[in-house]
DNA sequence: CGATGAATTGACCGATGTCAAGTGGCGTGG
DNA sequence: CCACGCCACTTGACATCGGTCAATTCATCG
């Protein structure tokens, strides 16, 4: 457990004695499948890190909307706006399947920060990395179609979460078509006429729990072409 | 010019002594109408912070699409990246007018930031703020429409870099239809037909150099229903 | 083996992007 | 001071992507 935080984004880089104080104020949170960790719009209380299972972090809008903005597996944080005071979670986190999390108070990780500069940047690093993914996003809406978007998703969630499999790259979370369709912004029936539409052409092969990715050269020939 | 530090985002609530210390460290970089601050993929190696005139953040994407992130205005900071190593910079940012700015080495803020945790939480802030931002953007591409989204956009403009005078609101930037279209994401034809709508209607009223908001309660109706 | 929820597929339609032609105003240069 | 040309804007016609609805099939679990 300590291994994993070690290599958290949040807290990599750190002296081990430090890293030792860092986990002792740490506190732990198991959560069973479908349940959330945070919610949004409640004050933004405290930051985790995911050590064990996977989790997506979801939005609704005001208007209904469900945005899936992205998944995280063990060793990534979330609640980071709680070392702010006076903010809200934006969106919440929930498991899709077993998951267990270290947290600590947002005051606390703001002690962390003052003392060991260190964490001011790891918190820094992520914070801009994270500006810059929503804003490619941002810009794939703006100006890519709905089969490209698809695409990118699709390698996306290969890259993250993939293992590499004998024919190709396992992605093994249950998504449904409308999972998907909360990932790019979009609805379930032109997610349903792509997919069947690749796995016809072999380039994926689904099934309820799992998407097995093919032939990338393929998709990421379609990701690229505008 | 100590006083617009003083009231800026990134500087503010340091103790006069510090903010002194800041100061001193600064260098001063003029540009004209037009031109650039910083270019979009060059390395990011330093911080400002606009004191005079009005610039905007543009990016281009992969396909050669421009995209109009946001406009700043004197005490609003940009290229805060550049505190992080190996990073470059997201967007480029170009002057709409005459502009002043004062900058520092991204090392330096870097030194700040260890030395004085109220710089690092206000980096912090910004840098939550900007995300929060851009993911309302993004929802909003998801699930509103155009003419909302215009509304909305024209909403923000006002209140950003607004002057209130005796029958609105005046937005004085140069703002093409193409530039509007460049932020909610679409062209310059449909802001166009928009556009003349609103004015005959007398929502709004426009010359090649400013708008002005006439009835914003109308256009927040706009905005508002989905 | 039935029931329930997920996925598929087809038909339809509307918002919006695209193209083309025309208008108007402003500045420049004669 | 006038005329020309350029550029931003307007307006209409059209094409198309993709969102919506309805009907059907599929698979999974009890």
């Amino acid at each position: 457990m300590l291994s994993v935080l070690a290599q958290s984004k949040l807290f990599k880089g750190l002296d081990p004695s430090i890293l030792q104080a860092v986990q002792q104020h740490a506190h732990r949170h198991q959560v069973e499948s479908g349940h959330q960790f945070v919610q949004q719009g409640k004050p933004a209380l405290a930051v985790y890190v995911l050590i064990h299972g996977y989790a997506k972090i979801v939005q609704v809008t005001p208007d209904g909307h469900q945005v899936l903005m992205r998944y995280i597996g063990p060793g990534q944080e979330f609640g980071l706006v709680s070392v702010l005071e006076g903010f809200e979670y934006p969106a919440s986190v929930q498991a899709v399947e077993e998951c267990e999390a270290l947290f600590w108070q947002g005051e606390l990780l703001a002690q962390f920060i003052e003392r060991y500069s260190r964490i001011a940047f790891n918190t820094l690093r992520i914070m801009a990395h994270q500006n810059q993914e929503t804003q490619r996003r941002y810009q794939e809406l703006l100006t890519e179609h709905v089969e490209q978007r698809l695409a990118q998703a699709i390698l996306r969630l290969a890259q993250q979460v993939g293992h590499s499999i004998a024919n190709g790259t396992l992605i093994d979370l249950p998504l449904s078509r409308e999972d998907l369709a909360e990932i790019i912004g979009t609805d379930l029936y032109s997610i349903s006429r792509l997919m069947s539409h690749w796995e016809r052409d072999g380039l994926i092969q689904t099934d309820r729990k799992s998407i097995v990715l093919l032939r990338k050269e393929a998709l990421e020939r379609l990701a690229a072409q505008s």
